[in-house]
DNA sequence: ATACTTACTTACATAAAGTAACTAAATAAT
DNA sequence: ATTATTTAGTTACTTTATGTAAGTAAGTAT
């Protein structure tokens, strides 16, 4: 009989990933801080899933949310030491995609 | 006013890896081909879903269905060249894993 | 004949995500 | 002074995705 026999720390790290957003949300915070709304019109998520996602990521400890006691108040969303060190991942994902998606655009050499 | 500026290969490519299971199935088959029930087992997902899965990746062209005509016959998945090319992707993930994911049980140094 | 395996599919239930409207505090416009 | 707009969300409701369990067809094993 066969049986699952996969890291789970592999697993946990995969299961973030395969959450929709996730890759997106720390994709736009690797080029810096930035607020809620920014975050929300730029990768095209809504309000509702994105409150959900940056408090799942905070519980993770890969983002953290930064109160500016300005007047108004300002909060800014940046990733923790935990969250830049994605960026490999992120590159190779891009790196994959230079190289095989939509390759009827692609010449290749 | 901000508006999405996200390079469409890159986010199709996260598409593929934020959908659940998508990562595990091209981890197992990383390790060779595998059969549908062997992969249900081993990575713990309903046959209904895998069957989805796997169509979506065929559609895609990350895996390759080939069937054995044996008696009985025997299916077989595969990855193609461009599921081999995920390698790196999945390796980066589990270089993460290792570094961050239970710190509590690592010992830093 | 009955039970089991493989590679699925179908029907139904639950969970996740999307949509739209709402809030509260502040600022700006009429 | 009243109305509109921005920010950072929340709430209620709908649609989509996933899970669960049972069923199927072809073959094997007992």
């Amino acid at each position: 009989m066969i049986e699952k026999n996969i890291c789970p720390r592999f697993e946990s790290a995969l299961n973030l990933l395969n959450k929709r957003w996730t890759g997106l949300i720390i994709f736009q915070l690797l080029e810096g801080p930035q607020r809620f709304s920014t975050l929300e019109a730029s990768i095209g998520i809504s309000g509702r899933v994105l409150s959900e996602r940056l408090k799942d990521l905070e519980k993770q400890e890969i983002v953290k949310r930064k109160v500016y006691d300005e007047i108004p108040v300002r909060i800014e969303y940046t990733l923790t030491e935990k969250g830049k060190a994605l960026e490999p991942v992120l590159n190779s994902i891009q790196h994959w995609a230079e190289d095989w998606v939509e390759p009827p655009n692609k010449v290749i050499n």
